[in-house]
RNA sequence: GUGGGCGUAGCUCAGUCGGUUAGAGCACCAGGUUGUGGUCCUGGGGGUCGGGGGUUCGAAUCCCCUCGCCCACCCCA
């Protein structure tokens, strides 16, 4: 095939059969986020560069999408999260909160494939602002389990990870940490690699000379050592008991159990997450048998908007992508079969029958049928054949008889019996 | 970025020690005379054998280059 016939390297064509696949899981992802009290909002693909553009080594920055237009800086949004930020800053003095958002989108990203990762991807965005308790989390979390369970998910096929960035920040400001808070940042994006690259790569990014964060390497080692914390009394053993941290992710896991998932999230401090932005919580759920990415990740954000210039706002949120979750489904042969949904279908032998034709498909659509008119002068033969692959329930046969007697003649495709139905004058 | 595998019809593939007009199944289209589908029968369209160059009397087949896809590694949300 010629190579200009293909979509970009990365992106994805969707047939009525495909697209049919990502509908479903759309209106899964509607359906738990409007369960919720979420609304939906939407944000251009386009955005100001700089609304991305941030100093942390993270990669999603630099793999933007990005070009120049009569000199403005522009970018395809990586993510959801900073539009909308831009948008409750906007309206940052009126909005009503706490606000519960969510936005289904398409994001870009420049950056080489593997499975689950493509250039171009849909994620699901669920975001609340100006709530400071974890309240927030456990029905985020819990918006995410009721998803996988709608989606039919085996309830042991898939586990959250999740850790704090402030019980981890508070620990090494008590050590490491102490003379150089401003390392924090930098650091969360390294040992976000911990699971990728291993110990000994992560203590040699920590020390690098050249890098953000240049720790003594007993230092580093002694930070990777924390990350391999399975449990959340020893990993905040250097804090003081009553430590807003702890305290905060005791009270969490007492919510998920009144949400019935506290048994499919673990405390796992090497999540970190790679973004700059968390400040707070931090999640990721993954399959169990671990062949996939990420199903989806996120965490709080409480100075974001601060970052952006706007006021001090609380947030949390995260991102659930469209292929890992596919994937999964696939893999488990939980993907259902979607075919064509049609109602009817309605036929004029001839000219001399359209017009009633045409009147009678008007009506069955006013009534909210899904109608397929024949457009050409078909053999009868063929056109049952037709209706029937394309899963019409019905075909309505519009012929000089039918015309004559003021109805039409009705076929069940599944049945084979026929009826009549009075032509609409 | 490195290594390996693979590109032949819309799809899945066969064909390759170089040799007439390149094949199958499925799909598609058309027939099997009157206004009745899923089956069946018959017929048909469709391929610059990923692209370019080379070797040769002759290349899908051999050589070089290139593009694309897949897997692993590398890199990383």
């Amino acid at each position: 095939m010629a190579q200009k016939l293909q979509p970009p390297r990365g992106t994805r064509d969707f047939y009525p059969e495909e697209l049919r696949v990502r509908s479903w899981l759309f209106a899964h992802f509607r359906a738990v986020a409007d369960g919720f009290g979420f609304e939906e909002v939407d944000a251009p693909v386009v955005e100001h560069e700089e609304l991305f553009t941030r100093k942390a080594g993270e990669e999603i920055v630099e793999q933007l999408y990005h070009f120049e237009l009569h000199g403005r800086r522009l970018a395809l949004r990586p993510e959801m999260t900073p539009s909308i930020a831009r948008m409750v800053m906007a309206r940052a003095g009126s909005l009503p909160l706490p606000a519960r958002w969510f936005a289904l989108t398409q994001n870009w990203r420049y950056e080489r494939m593997t499975r689950g990762r493509r250039r171009e991807h849909y994620q699901w965005n669920m975001d609340v602002w100006g709530e400071p308790r974890i309240t927030a989390e456990a029905e985020l979390i819990g918006a995410i389990f009721a998803l996988l369970d709608r989606l039919g998910v085996p309830r042991d096929a898939v586990r959250m990870r999740l850790s704090s960035r402030a019980l981890l920040e508070e620990t090494l400001r008590a050590g490491v940490l102490a003379r150089r808070p401003e390392a924090f940042a930098p650091l969360c994006v390294v040992i976000d690699k911990l699971d990728k690259i291993g110990a000994d790569a992560v203590v040699d990014l920590l020390t690098d000379p050249q890098g953000k964060v240049q720790l003594a390497r007993p230092d580093a080692q002694q930070v990777v050592d924390w990350l391999g914390l399975r449990d959340l009394e020893t990993a905040a053993e250097g804090l003081a008991a009553d430590a807003a941290p702890r305290a905060q992710l005791a009270e969490l896991f007492d919510w998920l159990d009144a949400y019935g998932v506290a048994d499919r999230v673990e405390f796992d401090t090497s999540i970190v997450r790679g973004l700059a932005y968390y400040t707070g919580t931090v999640f990721e759920a993954f399959d169990t048998a671990r062949n996939l990415r990420a199903i989806c990740g996120g965490g709080r954000y409480d100075r974001l908007l601060q970052t952006l210039g706007g006021p001090a706002l609380p947030a949390v949120g995260f991102g659930f992508g469209d292929v890992v979750i596919l994937e999964l489904l696939q893999d488990l042969g939980s993907l259902p079969e979607l075919p064509r949904e049609l109602d009817a279908v309605v036929f004029a032998f001839g000219d001399a029958e359209r017009p009633a034709a045409i009147r009678l498909a008007a009506q069955l659509r006013g009534a909210g049928e899904r109608v397929e008119l024949v457009l050409a002068n078909a053999k009868l033969k063929r056109v049952l054949a037709d209706a029937s692959r394309s899963g019409a329930l019905r075909v309505y046969l519009v012929g000089p008889d039918e015309v004559t007697h003021g109805e039409a003649l009705v076929r069940d495709l599944a049945s084979g019996e026929q009826s009549r139905h009075p032509l609409p004058v």
